[in-house]
DNA sequence: GCCATTTAGTACTAATTAGAACTAAACTAA
DNA sequence: TTAGTTTAGTTCTAATTAGTACTAAATGGC
């Protein structure tokens, strides 16, 4: 095999890290000025802008796994933000949905947070930002290839 | 401002978190059946093939803050794996440092762990890899400044 | 229709997470 | 030196995290 180089890969996944960390330091000290988590804020961005959604639908945009959202939605249905109705098809199935309150956080928090997000932003130019998410789309996918192959031999 | 387009930050962002998503799944899944936690191996590997480091270094090289680290360390303690000794000359500080059996899980851990991250990226050109490893590093630059600047602002 | 399997969500656990308050020690400036 | 400040680490809290076990409901094959 001379297609990989041991010395080029714990590069890739320390910068990866690194790269990971500096954004979650810089996206949350804006969201917890907004009164959220960064749980907190995916769910209701996601939530926004659509009529509602299943737990599993909304587990699979956030990816926050479903033991976990159970918690998230707790706590924001407390704050009378999210509201859970039972589906007549499926009574499995788990409706949530922004109330009205909600709705009026998201249009607030929302922009608000996109326009903090772009200002890290405000120097880079299209070129770059389009090679960013090319390159990270692929990173991506080979790390859920192996990870789906490794899944599949253990079964 | 003409170099920042709105409607393509947000892919960065998307993929960023689903490469990291991507990458702890997949690390992850190994380091439980090597019967550790993430934090609990970057600690072991951060350590192995040194004399020991303080709780501070040892917190800059993981990026586990030093409130989670604490109960990180007192875990690795308790399995025998790490020691806590007292600095003479300086009194405030902890020197941490792997035990001859910390040293031993060390030499198992560490080298199957690199193998396994390094099949993922198999098939990947040193080109490619080098190419992430440069573009990830501009990518966190770019959110650290973004961090620092807003951390001088509030002051 | 009925049984086996799958699926959706909740409950529970141990560990991690960040932040804030706190203690003790070291440093610094006057 | 001494008061004020900074630094290292622990403690504490609320929330998140993933995994596992569990319940209830839907689905599929026969």
């Amino acid at each position: 095999m001379d297609t990989v180089y041991k010395t080029d890969v714990l590069p890739v996944i320390r910068e990866l890290v690194r790269a990971f960390q500096a954004f979650e330091q810089y996206s949350a000290r804006h969201v917890r000025e907004l009164g959220l988590t960064p749980p907190q804020f995916d769910v209701i961005a996601t939530l926004g802008n659509t009529p509602g959604m299943s737990c599993k639908e909304l587990s699979e945009k956030t990816l926050i796994t479903k033991g976990t959202l159970t918690g998230v939605i707790d706590r924001l249905a407390e704050k009378g933000v999210v509201t859970r109705q039972e589906r007549p098809e499926d009574r499995r199935s788990v409706f949530i949905s922004l109330t009205a309150a909600g709705e009026e956080l998201f249009r607030q928090v929302f922009p608000a947070h996109c326009d903090y997000m772009h200002q890290a932003f405000s120097q880079c130019s299209r070129d770059q930002l389009e090679l960013w998410s090319n390159q990270l789309a692929g990173l991506k996918t080979v790390l859920n290839q192996a990870l789906e192959k490794q899944e599949n031999e253990s079964t």
